[in-house]
DNA sequence: AGGGTGTCGGACAAGATGTCGCATGATCTC
DNA sequence: GAGATCATGCGACATCTTGTCCGACACCCT
């Protein structure tokens, strides 16, 4: 006789499942070069096979689905740069991270082009896709410390600026390479962008 | 006796009073704060002090005018810096160049704002954007090149990939930093930026 | 069987877009 | 000044989207 009322596991996974369907429609949506901000939550609906108001009744609306579908999406997106950065990586592991980093965003690209498409106009996006941005300068901003307070790294470099620029500079440079080129020109772009950003962190090689 | 009918100065002017009272309305809304996406054409009329159907007597829509209003206003965004890159500018210039660029992105800020955040999702802000950047990235690969030719830029540098890394990421930084940062903070942004960029270019000053 | 929850389809109100028609105002030409 | 032409503003209309609500139905558990 069980004396707490539970949630049924059948009305848990139809529910779960639904959620699901959402996410699947809203990728191939995207996939298929459909702009978030115009898609209409009824195409949304449509394409996951349920009813418009059901949408409602799972997310509040078609930001905070966004919110929800990147979330875990982009949670390790910047998890191997930054343990590189963390760990005081070398030079010869950086072409290797940067293509890692290329192959991460090109394949979250439909999902992580809608987030800095949406980014633009509501705070709430915009607040979120900063904050990863920002705590990944940080680190960078560290580390270009730590480089140049082991006399590895040269003084003319301001971590601060630099770091901000690397970060977003990154961001913006993959996803444009992403968004217009071929993955087989993935592995030549990762390694000249870690060339400029090991020199832009003051780590040029010795001539 | 004149020989041709001509449009009265008087008309020509009062129609291009209408179609600068447009975008004063419009620079005014976004320098308040709103956004580009969310700004319906019926509260620019309004605040142009016209009729919505006037407004599409101008303007065939909401894009056409971003484009029109930014066409200007970045047409010279660019130059100084594209002539420092043109021209084998110097390290001592380039603080001064990049500051100038900081200077006049803050000054055009809340529409290159909309412009960014248009590009997100129509394809034809998107195409006049990329174009400007891709051009600045293209004379700054040139300008790598002319530096490691004469010996001048490292050669772990590859100038294709850090030209487009160094754009947009200058493009992103900058508007980051001005849409986050107060003016006071300008000069120092505006040197560490310079003093990575360089860096990117392959140009650590000797030890 | 009864109760509770979730879903679907439809209706509703509100807002926005783009178009059109009509009345009025402004300007130009004779 | 009179008449013609063009531009503007207002309002109506059709269409679409959003967010909400309702009733009917399905499903699950006790």
């Amino acid at each position: 006789m069980p004396s707490v009322t539970r949630r049924p596991a059948g009305g848990r996974d139809r529910r779960d499942a639904i959620a699901g369907r959402v996410r699947d429609a809203v990728e191939r949506l995207l996939v298929a070069g459909e702009s978030f901000t115009a898609l209409p939550v009824g195409r949304i609906a449509d394409e996951a096979g349920i009813g418009r108001s059901t949408f409602y009744g799972h997310f509040p609306d078609k930001v905070a689905l966004l919110i929800a579908l990147t979330e875990s999406a982009t949670a390790t997106l910047f998890d191997r740069a930054a343990r590189w950065v963390d760990e005081d990586g070398t030079r010869d592991e950086l072409d290797a991270v940067v293509l890692h980093h290329v192959t991460e965003y090109r394949a979250h690209a439909p999902l992580l082009r809608a987030v800095v498409e949406v980014a633009g106009y509501e705070p709430d996006v915009d607040g979120f896709w900063q904050e990863r941005i920002v705590e990944f300068a940080a680190s960078i901003r560290r580390r270009i410390e730590r480089d140049q307070a082991a006399g590895a790294a040269h003084r003319s470099i301001d971590a601060g600026p630099a770091a901000e620029w690397i970060a977003w500079g990154t961001e913006r440079a993959v996803s444009m390479h992403v968004a217009t080129r071929p993955p087989a020109e993935d592995a030549a772009f990762a390694r000249g962008v870690a060339g400029a950003t090991w020199a832009a962190m003051g780590r040029l090689p010795e001539s």
